[in-house]
DNA sequence: GTGGTCTAGACCACT
DNA sequence: GTGGTCTAGACCACG
């Protein structure tokens, strides 16, 4: 379950965060249908309307597209996709800086970090 | 407001880590009072007795400790609250690699966008 | 059965006492599978939870540890349970000396009604 | 509040031990009156007539005398209590004998540690 | 008013 | 059936 943070952020938007990450990742791949918005909203715990509006952004993205009779989809346009990914990625990389520099570390720190991070867990063997 | 995710972490030790966040950048120093079981377990929406373990078990690892009477506060032990630092810097790394890789990147293309993130921002100016 | 003292420590703290006394006199042994929390509650006329919290109290003193299925067992650290022993057995000659103390005896008394007792018994001939 | 012990022993027992200890101790002094019956037995948490049993006894071993029209009160006679203090003393000692034995302690180890026990909180500059 | 403890009762994940 | 977690609500000691 979850503890309430003070996240100003609108609701939809950080549902379409949800779904960009997990388009980015692959963990909803080209052409994968997306559950019924009833059922989303649920999972969610959000309002319907709010997991519609969501959706619909997503779609004005070009991200989802849907089919009025089979339901909605992800995009496979690979170049939209592939652009999100180096977008996320970007906005990983912002936020590991950001969090650094809350603790106090210098840029070159951090990458001292990162490079002892990897190392302990062999990610430069791993690669998509 | 927020969503629910689907986060099996338990409550309190999703807690815990809000504060060691806060105590790792400063947010909370050394001596600063905490506010009282009741509030904070308002603030975050969670049961009096879940915030009372969060708190106390930050406690038995020396970051927090209490007066029966006058209330909750902040270590005072600087070296324990620079290795939180540490500890917690590592954590960010290895979160930044974990979510790199996740979305298909080398380490080294992960260095090359935290390097070009960092230099949007001129973090490298900044130093604890 | 029992009866009422007036003894202010909390309920958890009395149970690990006790079943660090089991630790240390080898009553239970290393490896040895401890009673479920709800029959161990029903044992000692307590709440499960507060058994529950005697017990990952010990945990976190790694002298129990717990397999989520198969339940909870005692540390094959030999080394921590013979700290144990150590300790208890200073506990023991604190507390003999401590009574010695409010009855107004000297401490050459307590030693001489130590030997006395000893002899009686004649534990001299008993070792580990 | 207390926990369920395994111990057989006679309510009526375990109650005239408390007071003998207190005799011993001088928390209760010769001339000292007693609480009434029906208090003592609400403060321990027995029946009455327990309660009852248990000082008439320690009437019948001479520690107690009872004024039909003022209540009840510890005896003057000094040598009686001096008693009851050497036999408390050896029962402290024996007990103390008796753990050390269960812990796989050998005499000398005892001594060794109420040595230890007694140096470091200085008890030999005490007596009574 | 503060932290600390306890109980009762529920639900969950894991096997 | 196991340990683990959470909630609701109560009481206590300390000052």
């Amino acid at each position: 379950m979850n503890i309430k943070l003070d996240d100003n952020t609108p609701i939809y938007l950080q549902i379409m965060n949800i779904f960009r990450q997990m388009m980015a990742s692959g963990k909803l791949k080209p052409g994968d249908k997306v559950a019924p918005v009833r059922e989303l909203a649920g999972d969610y715990g959000v309002n319907p309307n709010t997991m519609q509006k969501a959706l619909s952004e997503l779609e004005k993205e070009g991200l989802l597209y849907s089919d009025r009779t089979r339901g909605r989809f992800v995009t496979r346009d690979n170049k939209l996709l592939n652009n999100l990914r180096l977008k996320e990625a970007g906005l990983a990389a912002s936020e590991y800086g950001r969090i650094m520099e809350s603790l106090g570390f210098t840029k070159e720190e951090a990458l001292d970090f990162f490079m002892k991070a990897t190392n302990e867990r062999g990610q430069d063997k791993q690669n998509a």
